[in-house]
DNA sequence: GCGGATCAC
DNA sequence: AATGGTGATCCGC
């Protein structure tokens, strides 16, 4: 019965939506990984949550039969409209380059231990990998997979613990590169960044042969050169490993593109996401746009004019300025954790290292939430907003702890089996 | 304002 | 034996 095969093996199978995963034995991994989840408390909450994801796509099917002739005619309209006001303010003049350092972590290990470099590698741990080089990729390890499955895959992997002061460093050097070409880049994580080279290009007329360092050999770093955001960041997955990918800064060559893109590989679309969509018979940015009409009836507004953008291969044109963060957080798991003093003594702890990194932006938040993940993978948060701002590990205690008691109350007489515990602070003045 | 969900990295 | 941590946003109360 597909719908149950679907539903058991989805969720666990490999993502292979990587680079460096094409034309390995996907059945075999599959096989192994299944294997090594099933039973698990990790699995049951994959298929649970993974249920919860058809039960909505079942609610969607059934407002889709409630769509007349009449509301999709009425939609289409709208949908024109807005196609034409988005048309009159595309932007084709700005080039935008998304920079992705490729397997970054793994890249750092093996340019500090070349003897790595012909192995099967990844950084991370028996329980979850940052990433891994191309040779571990050949037997379907990646990111985000626990290390105990990965040498299962491959009982020759080696796996390096993650140094993160030194992939910083790293970063660092490179971000200095960055900014020789775009003073107001963006970056996005510790390898990955948005610039904009339109006035570099107009300065210099010319593309720097590459954005390597001196110091950072081990890897390429792919580009994708495109008129805006959204682009950019599909392009630069395009010719992974190696190279870089322009898109040319004309309407046709945008529509060509996006026309066979699937939705799955644009920022901001995820796995249900894209189950609902392809519930829908959606599966390319054609389709996309193909369907908007029934989209606008069936999602918000947000998300379907979202949706349309991408199909009319739409996006941000310029960088955003760096935004002010909204929130800080502290999380931590651990070990099946259930007894209420050893609860409370995490929690101060929590609140200490939190209150840490307040000091040091100097920050005062009004909203206190506690984040608990029980032994069944089952997250909960519980906040709590003050009529002014908190920012010692004290006045942060204060809260949570009462937000914990509440919650063991709850549940009592049964303990609660927590495997994970986490604070967090909002509301910045 | 709150809590669950989704998403990116 | 073993499935992460941080930050943002959206939706439906």
């Amino acid at each position: 019965n597909f719908q149950y095969m679907e539903e058991k093996n989805i969720k666990m199978a490999l993502n292979d939506n990587k680079a460096g995963m094409e034309g390995l034995d996907r059945d075999k991994i599959n096989k192994i990984i299944m294997e090594s989840s099933k039973g698990s408390k990790f699995y049951e909450n994959e298929v649970k949550r993974e249920q919860q994801v058809n039960q909505r796509i079942d609610k969607m099917m059934l407002q889709k039969e409630q769509i007349t002739e009449q509301h999709l005619k009425k939609a289409q309209a709208q949908v024109a409209r807005m196609v034409v006001e988005l048309e009159k303010r595309r932007d084709l003049t700005r080039v935008i380059v998304h920079v992705d350092m490729d397997a970054f972590y793994a890249a750092v290990e093996m340019r500090d231990c070349p003897e790595l470099k012909d192995k099967p590698m990844a950084v991370g741990s028996m329980s979850m990998l940052s990433t891994s080089n191309y040779h571990a990729r050949k037997y379907g390890v990646r990111a985000a997979m626990p290390g105990f499955i990965a040498k299962k895959l491959c009982p020759n992997l080696v796996i390096v613990p993650t140094n993160f002061d030194k992939y910083r460093a790293v970063s660092s050097e490179i971000r200095e590169i960055f900014a020789d070409y775009d003073p107001n880049f963006m970056p996005m994580s510790l390898d990955e960044a948005y610039l904009d080279f339109t006035e570099h290009l107009e300065k210099r007329q010319s593309w720097p042969d590459s954005l390597r360092t001196h110091h950072y050999r081990a890897s390429s770093n792919p580009k994708g050169i495109a008129p805006n955001m959204m682009l950019a960041k599909v392009c630069s997955d395009k010719n992974k490993p190696n190279g870089q990918y322009r898109l040319p800064s004309t309407r046709e060559a945008v529509m060509e593109f996006v026309c066979n893109l699937p939705v799955r590989k644009v920022s901001g679309i995820g796995k249900v996401s894209e189950k609902l969509l392809n519930a829908l018979g959606i599966s390319s940015c054609s389709h996309l746009g193909q369907k908007m009409a029934l989209l606008s009836l069936l999602f918000s507004e947000t998300a379907w004019h979202h949706f349309l953008q991408v199909s009319l291969g739409l996006g941000s044109a310029f960088i955003p300025r760096h935004e002010e963060r909204k929130s800080m957080s502290t999380e931590r798991t651990f070990k099946e954790m259930s007894a209420a003093e050893e609860q409370l003594s995490l929690c101060r702890e929590l609140c200490e290292d939190l209150a840490n990194d307040l000091k040091k932006e100097g920050l005062k938040g009004k909203t206190v939430t506690l984040k608990l993940k029980n032994v069944n993978f089952e997250v909960k948060t519980r906040a709590l907003t003050l009529s002014y701002p908190v920012a010692t590990a004290d006045e942060i205690f204060a809260v949570a702890k009462d937000l914990l008691k509440t919650e063991r109350d709850n549940e009592s007489p049964q303990p609660l089996r927590l495997r994970l515990m986490g604070n967090q602070i909002k509301q910045f003045n």
